[in-house]
DNA sequence: ATCGAAATGACACTCGTATGTCATTTGACC
DNA sequence: GGTCAAATGACATACGAGTGTCATTTCGAT
């Protein structure tokens, strides 16, 4: 272990020969030592190593600036991205950032929050908007930003940032039902605390409704949280050894629509002439597909960002205008459905 | 902005009318004050919301509980896995994991320790072995565990837990040059303070030299950085145009292995008969593809969850028995080639 | 009622940094 | 040598939690 100990200020200042109010001076408000002397300080301080100990600072300032974001799994590339977004961002303002992984459980959210909040973080991101009753209180005594984000819900606690997906799975549907798919079967996924998977359900039956469709219960399926490419195949096979297949299959998420795919590719099953696929959020792999994937484009990093910016400008006493940002979504309309 | 303010100890002995002491007492050493004294307690401590200044605990402790992981970019499948292995096994230890992204920048990477440091970790987690004269000096005067992942290099400041680059490159490539491929490509990238993709680069080079095989520089060919899925594609249809194209390529990354693939099949350019791709990283997808792609397996995860196992190990005070550590590497013989 | 132990409280001090008030030193200028 | 401002220093206090020492209160057992 490369040990050292802790060097204080106290350390520059015996080092230096100066007091330690001097030290002091010299780093928080230079202007007010003379030159000569603050060359000496930071000189005695890349010396002997001095780091400056945030902790400290923070008890004093009351700041910690340090922001929770709690997401629910971080091997998701649309959740990896919001991270990346959040971080640059907040990196960007001096701004560390605490992650947590909520596994899509309540709990293990609400106890990420109250990590954060006994951490003194400034300002916690959260994702969605079901929260444990416990959660929901620790968020609302909070003293500091919150924001809700990949969803748009009218409970907002306080800032959100999101968009609807409901519109967007919807939009989706009335897209499959207007290219005249009759017999459509949709697969939904991660239902458990997640009010953005049971809105694009909603949005999809919503959708089928407004349009006259009846939709029988064996053409509502699920994969298990969470969603993976391998879940995809097995279904969609399932569903293809039917007497009345489905000609059009929306996913409800990205990876079990793109093993789907592979799945029928190498079954001779041709996308989107025998069955069309389509998918919900987008990878960058989806275009390139043998088969490219229509599916519904999800801006994650610039909600990782918008959310962070908003911290950011509250932080800073700006006024943050809107409170429900909305950073919409958009139908990639390819070539698999 | 949800709001309130902050509750302290002291709001805690004032509501519940027992002393700060006593109050203290209760949560720190609850044998010593009678089970009603720490009822009411905690009963006022759920009401009035209290939730413990960690950060002033931590000044005391002088242990903050926080640990500090680098990774270049999150928004790669491998390193988000992990960064979540790592975070699991935190979490469950009861630290918080501080997240830093470097951008394969040494000056962000040593911008990150530097902050880690200023915050008090207590641990530090980075990747690979190359860093900036700052960060190295930073890292062999911090008094804490120090990780460096995902390789393996003589050069360890502290512990090390990674496999070979050099090695899984090298047997990638004999593999392929025992298959009977004579015309061998092969496509680096992000090489920039990257030990692990020089490695890589190396122990193609190494292997092919081994085996006598000489490497005209046309053949060494790399992808910018970040290596994405779309830099595959261009890159080998403009291999395949050669008037003698090669037989096969060793894509050192597999985003750009994926999108090669993806380019070929396209193109009416059959893999592996016209073109063997052999990939480095094994993501989920790799196996589903249209050919499913031979590359190398990393555990990424499981070099996350090690790597915190180790510095947890080691603020237990427990012995670190070797403090380097290989968690090796597959060869995932499949289709491509 | 008395004794003793357990429970509780009071006070001082620590951690590393920051700040406000007031005192002292330094140096330049006349 | 005297004056004044700038630079520096000393001291106290704060942030929130925690500990050590010692004093006081409470309560049960005798």
């Amino acid at each position: 272990m490369p040990s050292g100990k802790k060097v204080t200020l106290k350390d520059v200042s015996a080092a230096s020969g100066l007091s330690l109010i001097t030290v002091s001076r010299a780093l928080r408000r230079p202007e007010t030592v003379q030159e000569e002397t603050r060359k000496k300080v930071l000189k005695t301080i890349d010396e002997i190593g001095y780091v400056p100990n945030l902790m400290a600072r923070s008890l004093v300032s009351n700041r910690s600036n340090m922001i929770g974001v709690v997401v629910p799994i971080l091997t998701s590339s649309l959740f990896a991205d919001f991270a990346q977004g959040a971080e640059t961002v907040l990196k960007g303002a001096n701004l560390q950032m605490l992650l947590g992984v909520s596994q899509r459980s309540r709990e293990q959210e609400a106890e990420a929050v109250r990590t954060f909040i006994a951490r003194q973080a400034d300002a916690i991101i959260v994702t969605g908007f079901t929260h444990s009753d416990a959660c929901h209180k620790l968020l609302k005594a909070f003293d500091g930003p919150v924001v809700e984000t990949w969803n748009l819900r009218p409970e907002a606690l306080d800032i959100s940032v999101g968009y609807s997906n409901f519109d967007a799975s919807a939009d989706m549907t009335r897209y499959l039902i207007d290219k005249g798919y009759r017999n459509i079967a949709t697969v939904g996924g991660a239902f458990e605390n997640n009010d953005q998977a049971t809105d694009r359900q909603n949005g999809f039956l919503n959708a089928m409704r407004q349009a006259g469709r009846s939709v029988p219960a064996e053409n509502i399926l699920a994969v298990p949280n969470p969603t993976t490419i391998e879940s995809g195949g097995p279904l969609i096979l399932s569903l293809m050894d039917r007497k009345d297949p489905p000609d059009a299959v929306f996913f409800q998420a990205e990876l079990p629509a793109q093993g789907a795919m592979m799945a029928c590719l190498s079954r001779g099953i041709r996308v989107p002439e025998d069955v069309a696929i389509a998918g919900f959020g987008d990878l960058s792999i989806s275009r390139l597909m043998p088969v490219p994937m229509t599916t519904i484009k999800i801006r994650a990093e610039e909600m990782g960002q918008r959310a962070a910016e908003l911290v950011v400008q509250r932080l800073n006493k700006d006024e943050v205008p809107t409170s429900v940002e909305d950073v919409g979504f958009e139908l990639m309309i390819r070539k698999s459905a």
